[in-house]
DNA sequence: ATGTCTCCTAAGAGGAGA
Protein backbone atom coordinates (compact mmCIF):
# COMPACT_ATOMS: atom_id res chain seq x y z
CA UNK A 1 0.00 0.00 0.00
CA UNK A 2 1.75 3.30 -1.35
CA UNK A 3 0.92 6.86 0.85
CA UNK A 4 2.55 9.85 -1.04
CA UNK A 5 2.72 13.01 -1.05
CA UNK A 6 3.46 16.03 -4.03
CA UNK A 7 2.85 19.97 -3.28
CA UNK A 8 2.39 20.93 -6.87
CA UNK A 9 2.27 24.48 -6.99
CA UNK A 10 -1.56 24.63 -8.48
CA UNK A 11 -3.16 21.52 -9.45
CA UNK A 12 -4.74 23.40 -12.68
CA UNK A 13 -1.40 23.70 -14.08
CA UNK A 14 -0.08 20.10 -12.80
CA UNK A 15 -3.35 18.14 -13.82
CA UNK A 16 -1.37 16.19 -16.14
CA UNK A 17 1.68 15.19 -14.23
CA UNK A 18 -0.32 14.37 -11.07
CA UNK A 19 -2.61 11.89 -13.28
CA UNK A 20 0.05 10.08 -14.84
CA UNK A 21 2.12 9.60 -11.55
CA UNK A 22 -1.18 8.21 -9.95
CA UNK A 23 -1.89 6.15 -12.93
CA UNK A 24 1.91 4.85 -12.99
CA UNK A 25 1.88 4.63 -9.33
CA UNK A 26 -1.72 3.87 -7.60
CA UNK A 27 -1.59 5.36 -4.28
CA UNK A 28 -3.76 4.29 -1.76
CA UNK A 29 -3.64 7.60 -0.81
CA UNK A 30 -1.97 10.74 -2.58
CA UNK A 31 -1.64 13.77 -0.26
CA UNK A 32 -1.55 17.36 -2.50
CA UNK A 33 -0.74 20.94 -1.19
CA UNK A 34 -0.71 24.07 -2.77
CA UNK A 35 -3.93 22.95 -5.03
CA UNK A 36 -3.96 27.20 -5.57
CA UNK A 37 -7.86 27.36 -6.01
CA UNK A 38 -10.99 26.79 -4.47
CA UNK A 39 -12.64 23.48 -4.09
CA UNK A 40 -15.16 24.68 -6.82
CA UNK A 41 -12.63 24.85 -9.35
CA UNK A 42 -10.87 21.67 -8.21
CA UNK A 43 -10.75 19.21 -11.20
CA UNK A 44 -12.74 16.89 -9.34
CA UNK A 45 -13.88 15.25 -12.66
CA UNK A 46 -10.26 14.34 -13.57
CA UNK A 47 -10.05 12.11 -10.50
CA UNK A 48 -13.08 10.62 -10.61
CA UNK A 49 -12.52 9.54 -14.16
CA UNK A 50 -9.46 7.12 -13.38
CA UNK A 51 -11.50 5.75 -9.66
CA UNK A 52 -9.94 8.22 -7.49
CA UNK A 53 -12.28 9.50 -4.44
CA UNK A 54 -10.90 13.19 -3.24
CA UNK A 55 -11.58 15.55 -0.05
CA UNK A 56 -10.52 19.33 -0.83
CA UNK A 57 -10.10 21.89 1.23
CA UNK A 58 -9.44 24.86 -1.02
CA UNK A 59 -8.35 28.66 -1.19
CA UNK A 60 -8.24 30.96 -4.20
CA UNK A 61 -4.88 31.52 -4.97
CA UNK A 62 -2.73 30.19 -2.35
CA UNK A 63 -2.69 27.40 0.03
CA UNK A 64 -5.08 24.44 -0.70
CA UNK A 65 -4.89 20.56 0.48
CA UNK A 66 -5.97 17.39 -0.57
CA UNK A 67 -6.50 13.94 0.16
CA UNK A 68 -7.16 11.70 -3.08
CA UNK A 69 -7.61 7.94 -2.53
CA UNK A 70 -8.55 4.66 -4.12
CA UNK A 71 -11.36 4.64 -1.51
CA UNK A 72 -13.46 7.11 0.27
CA UNK A 73 -12.44 8.52 3.47
CA UNK A 74 -14.26 8.65 6.33
CA UNK A 75 -14.48 11.42 9.56
CA UNK A 76 -13.14 14.04 7.33
CA UNK A 77 -11.45 17.11 9.49
CA UNK A 78 -10.29 20.62 7.95
CA UNK A 79 -7.89 22.21 9.74
CA UNK A 80 -6.56 22.13 12.88
CA UNK A 81 -9.63 22.60 15.97
CA UNK A 82 -9.14 25.39 17.67
CA UNK A 83 -6.39 27.75 15.44
CA UNK A 84 -8.40 30.06 13.97
CA UNK A 85 -6.68 30.32 9.97
CA UNK A 86 -7.95 31.35 6.95
CA UNK A 87 -5.18 29.65 5.62
CA UNK A 88 -6.13 26.12 4.19
CA UNK A 89 -3.09 23.79 5.28
CA UNK A 90 -4.59 20.52 6.91
CA UNK A 91 -7.13 17.81 5.80
CA UNK A 92 -7.47 15.02 7.36
CA UNK A 93 -9.13 11.45 7.09
CA UNK A 94 -9.50 8.18 7.81
CA UNK A 95 -9.14 5.16 5.20
CA UNK A 96 -9.93 1.91 6.83
CA UNK A 97 -8.05 2.03 10.27
CA UNK A 98 -5.03 4.50 8.69
CA UNK A 99 -5.72 8.49 9.67
CA UNK A 100 -3.79 10.44 7.00
CA UNK A 101 -2.99 13.77 7.23
CA UNK A 102 -1.95 16.08 4.12
CA UNK A 103 -0.22 19.30 5.36
CA UNK A 104 1.07 22.55 4.00
CA UNK A 105 3.22 24.03 6.73
CA UNK A 106 3.80 27.98 6.19
CA UNK A 107 6.87 29.06 4.58
CA UNK A 108 7.83 31.10 6.76
CA UNK A 109 9.27 33.71 3.77
CA UNK A 110 12.55 34.86 5.90
CA UNK A 111 13.52 34.21 9.78
CA UNK A 112 12.51 38.42 10.36
CA UNK A 113 9.47 38.03 8.72
CA UNK A 114 5.85 38.29 10.28
CA UNK A 115 5.56 35.23 8.10
CA UNK A 116 8.07 33.50 10.46
CA UNK A 117 6.54 34.18 13.83
CA UNK A 118 3.61 33.16 12.81
CA UNK A 119 5.24 29.69 11.53
CA UNK A 120 6.04 28.95 14.45
CA UNK A 121 3.02 29.49 16.35
CA UNK A 122 1.56 26.89 13.81
CA UNK A 123 3.70 24.72 14.25
CA UNK A 124 2.83 24.69 18.30
CA UNK A 125 -0.66 24.77 17.14
CA UNK A 126 -0.20 21.78 14.78
CA UNK A 127 2.06 19.78 17.76
CA UNK A 128 -0.78 20.21 20.10
CA UNK A 129 -3.15 18.65 17.07
CA UNK A 130 -0.78 15.52 16.18
CA UNK A 131 -0.60 14.88 20.06
CA UNK A 132 -4.71 14.78 20.19
CA UNK A 133 -5.01 12.47 17.13
CA UNK A 134 -2.22 10.24 18.19
CA UNK A 135 -4.43 9.48 21.24
CA UNK A 136 -7.50 8.73 18.63
CA UNK A 137 -5.78 7.19 16.26
CA UNK A 138 -2.99 5.21 17.06
CA UNK A 139 -2.15 4.46 12.64
CA UNK A 140 -1.50 7.73 11.89
CA UNK A 141 0.42 8.98 9.08
CA UNK A 142 1.27 12.97 8.63
CA UNK A 143 2.11 13.75 4.43
CA UNK A 144 3.30 16.98 3.07
CA UNK A 145 5.33 20.13 2.18
CA UNK A 146 6.81 20.79 6.40
CA UNK A 147 8.97 24.07 4.85
CA UNK A 148 11.87 22.63 7.17
CA UNK A 149 14.49 20.42 6.63
CA UNK A 150 15.12 18.37 9.62
CA UNK A 151 19.21 18.28 9.66
CA UNK A 152 22.14 19.32 7.66
CA UNK A 153 22.30 16.24 5.41
CA UNK A 154 19.08 17.63 4.09
CA UNK A 155 20.34 20.53 2.86
CA UNK A 156 22.75 20.96 -0.33
CA UNK A 157 24.55 23.74 1.01
CA UNK A 158 24.15 23.90 5.07
CA UNK A 159 26.66 26.13 5.25
CA UNK A 160 25.00 28.73 3.27
CA UNK A 161 21.79 28.02 5.05
CA UNK A 162 23.22 27.60 8.42
CA UNK A 163 20.38 29.58 10.29
CA UNK A 164 18.10 31.00 7.41
CA UNK A 165 14.19 29.89 6.81
CA UNK A 166 13.90 26.50 6.36
CA UNK A 167 16.63 25.36 8.09
CA UNK A 168 16.83 27.44 11.55
CA UNK A 169 17.46 26.13 15.01
CA UNK A 170 13.87 26.66 15.91
CA UNK A 171 12.51 25.32 12.96
CA UNK A 172 14.29 22.19 13.71
CA UNK A 173 13.56 22.27 16.77
CA UNK A 174 9.46 22.45 16.03
CA UNK A 175 10.14 19.83 13.60
CA UNK A 176 11.58 17.53 16.25
CA UNK A 177 8.74 18.18 18.94
CA UNK A 178 6.96 15.98 16.21
CA UNK A 179 9.28 13.31 16.82
CA UNK A 180 8.71 13.22 20.03
CA UNK A 181 5.25 12.81 20.11
CA UNK A 182 6.55 9.28 18.41
CA UNK A 183 6.02 10.03 15.15
CA UNK A 184 9.10 8.68 12.40
CA UNK A 185 10.83 10.12 9.37
CA UNK A 186 9.77 7.09 7.21
CA UNK A 187 12.32 8.31 4.97
CA UNK A 188 15.11 8.11 7.32
CA UNK A 189 14.11 4.57 8.34
CA UNK A 190 15.90 2.98 5.26
CA UNK A 191 19.08 3.94 3.71
CA UNK A 192 19.27 6.44 1.29
CA UNK A 193 21.36 8.00 -1.13
CA UNK A 194 23.37 11.48 0.05
CA UNK A 195 22.24 14.39 -1.24
CA UNK A 196 18.86 13.18 -1.53
CA UNK A 197 16.42 16.64 -2.03
CA UNK A 198 12.18 17.17 -2.58
CA UNK A 199 12.10 20.46 -3.52
CA UNK A 200 14.65 22.59 -5.56
CA UNK A 201 14.30 26.04 -6.40
CA UNK A 202 12.88 27.25 -9.54
CA UNK A 203 16.04 29.99 -10.12
CA UNK A 204 19.63 29.28 -11.39
CA UNK A 205 19.08 25.76 -12.67
CA UNK A 206 18.89 24.62 -9.19
CA UNK A 207 17.50 20.74 -10.15
CA UNK A 208 20.22 20.23 -12.60
CA UNK A 209 22.90 21.32 -10.16
CA UNK A 210 21.37 18.94 -7.60
CA UNK A 211 21.08 22.48 -5.47
CA UNK A 212 17.74 20.84 -2.97
CA UNK A 213 16.78 20.48 0.06
CA UNK A 214 14.62 17.83 1.51
CA UNK A 215 11.39 19.69 3.31
CA UNK A 216 8.64 17.33 1.97
CA UNK A 217 8.09 14.25 4.38
CA UNK A 218 5.97 11.51 5.69
CA UNK A 219 5.94 11.05 9.19
CA UNK A 220 4.47 7.47 11.03
CA UNK A 221 3.30 6.67 14.60
CA UNK A 222 5.38 4.23 15.79
CA UNK A 223 2.95 1.43 15.13
CA UNK A 224 2.30 2.47 11.80
CA UNK A 225 6.17 2.88 11.31
CA UNK A 226 6.46 -0.30 12.08
CA UNK A 227 4.86 -1.51 8.83
CA UNK A 228 6.83 0.59 6.92
CA UNK A 229 9.21 -1.51 3.92
CA UNK A 230 10.10 1.64 1.59
CA UNK A 231 10.19 5.57 1.22
CA UNK A 232 11.86 7.55 -1.67
CA UNK A 233 11.36 10.63 -3.43
CA UNK A 234 10.64 10.59 -7.10
CA UNK A 235 12.90 12.85 -8.80
CA UNK A 236 10.78 11.87 -12.46
CA UNK A 237 8.29 14.72 -12.50
CA UNK A 238 11.27 17.38 -12.21
CA UNK A 239 12.71 16.92 -14.32
CA UNK A 240 9.64 17.51 -17.29
CA UNK A 241 9.00 20.47 -18.52
CA UNK A 242 6.78 22.71 -16.36
CA UNK A 243 7.29 20.96 -13.27
CA UNK A 244 6.27 21.68 -9.49
CA UNK A 245 9.60 22.62 -7.87
CA UNK A 246 8.39 19.77 -5.52
CA UNK A 247 8.96 16.02 -6.18
CA UNK A 248 6.28 13.68 -4.84
CA UNK A 249 7.31 11.47 -1.94
CA UNK A 250 6.26 7.75 -1.21
CA UNK A 251 5.71 5.35 1.54
CA UNK A 252 4.89 1.58 1.39
CA UNK A 253 3.15 0.17 4.09
CA UNK A 254 2.72 -3.63 4.35
CA UNK A 255 -0.81 -4.58 4.60
CA UNK A 256 -3.38 -3.30 2.28
CA UNK A 257 -6.31 -1.56 3.52
CA UNK A 258 -9.61 -3.69 4.18
CA UNK A 259 -10.99 -4.64 0.72
CA UNK A 260 -14.42 -3.18 -0.22
CA UNK A 261 -17.41 -5.63 0.32
C1' DA B 1 22.77 37.31 -8.77
C1' DT B 2 15.80 40.44 -7.32
C1' DG B 3 17.93 35.20 -11.09
C1' DT B 4 11.52 31.68 -11.71
C1' DC B 5 6.89 30.34 -11.46
C1' DT B 6 1.84 31.01 -10.31
C1' DC B 7 -2.06 33.67 -9.28
C1' DC B 8 -4.30 37.86 -8.35
C1' DT B 9 -6.32 42.54 -9.81
C1' DA B 10 -7.93 44.81 -13.53
C1' DA B 11 -7.17 46.33 -18.20
C1' DG B 12 -1.40 46.72 -18.42
C1' DA B 13 1.91 45.76 -15.59
C1' DG B 14 2.83 44.99 -10.96
C1' DG B 15 2.43 42.73 -6.38
C1' DA B 16 2.20 38.61 -3.28
C1' DG B 17 3.92 34.29 -2.13
C1' DA B 18 7.02 30.66 -2.51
Amino acid sequence: MKIATWNVNSIKVRLNPVLDWINNHQPAVLCLQELKCEEANFPLGAFTAVGYHALIAGQKAYNGVALLSQKPGSDPLIGIPGFDDPQQRVIAATFDEIRVISVYCPNGESITSDKYNYKLRWFTAFRDYLEEALSRYPRLIVAGDYNIAPEDRDVYDPVAWKGQVLCSDAERAAFGRLLQLGLKDTFRLFEQAEQSYSWWHYRVNAFKRGMGLRIDHILASDCQAALCTACAIDKTPRALERPSDHAPVFAEFSGSLRPSS
